[in-house]
DNA sequence: CATAAAAAGTAGCCTTAGCTACTAATACCG
DNA sequence: CGGTATTAGTAGCTAAGGCTACTTTTTATG
């Protein structure tokens, strides 16, 4: 009922965004455990060709989110940084709620994949006030 | 911590599958409205042009979930018309769902689209729950 | 140090989703 | 009925994300 003119929308224009996120979020995750990110550890952590890695790598450096050199691991730019930093704060916020509401571990590890992306700070506050409501009654 | 490798993965695959429950969805809105779908009533409801709209579902007849003739409008096989019914049903749920933790109406109708997409039916039965119980103590 | 293995880059291809510009069919109206 | 909407199809382009096959660079090691 009513229009749904003002719903739809939207969907298609962020993907080159969210695999921006990914990225970095990946980039991030890596270099914290192996202290450097190389191609290979993203085209494993991703599970694509290490062509892939180096084509969204050098779009991401276009956009000023990392820095390479030709056979050199990858670091993040401040903005990189931040971005990755943004998307998992959003990536745990979601995956707290969904474990949270009774979610298995590994479930809730593949929908917040899916999820993240796509929660405005809007909903992500309600979320993190669900999660906190049933953690105060013992999870 | 632990290992990643469980997580990760999936993301980039399931693409066109959103795009067929993105169209099917709107084939049938469309339909219920206006008696039939046309080309061009997707493209207005999706924001994109008529002829995205054309090789899409062109590609969605080959995969067997629309039918159509040249210049004739879109109906839904029983297969689209199937997902088309699954996808609603989840959207409704996660709709219903952010409305319930107080999300504002607009907000909740963008986010759920986006959502939908990424919600295991385990996650999707947490959620009803939890949608259930907050109606329960007065919304 | 030389060579094999590992890592990264390059060429060239595919598919999806998007577009504009143009053509063709259908519908509607005077 | 004829002509202008409107609607749909076609050609041909772009960018993103995916691949294989091959080359080049770096690293490790006998």
């Amino acid at each position: 009922m009513s229009n749904e003119t003002t719903s739809y929308r939207r969907t298609r224009n962020d993907h080159a965004t969210e695999t921006a996120e990914d990225y970095v979020e990946g980039i991030h995750e890596v270099i914290q455990r192996q202290g450097k990110c190389r191609v290979v550890d993203l085209a494993s952590l991703f599970g694509v060709s290490h062509v892939t890695v180096t084509k969204i790598v050098s779009r991401l450096q276009k956009e000023g989110f990392v820095e390479t050199q030709p056979y050199a691991p990858i670091t993040l730019t401040d903005a990189g940084q931040k971005l990755a930093d943004e998307a998992r704060e959003r990536h745990e916020i979601v995956l707290d709620f969904l474990r949270a509401i009774g979610v298995s571990e590994q479930q809730a590890a593949l929908d917040a994949e899916g999820i993240e992306h796509h929660v405005s700070p809007e909903t992500l506050r309600c979320l993190a006030e669900v999660t906190h409501q049933k953690q105060k009654k013992g999870d």
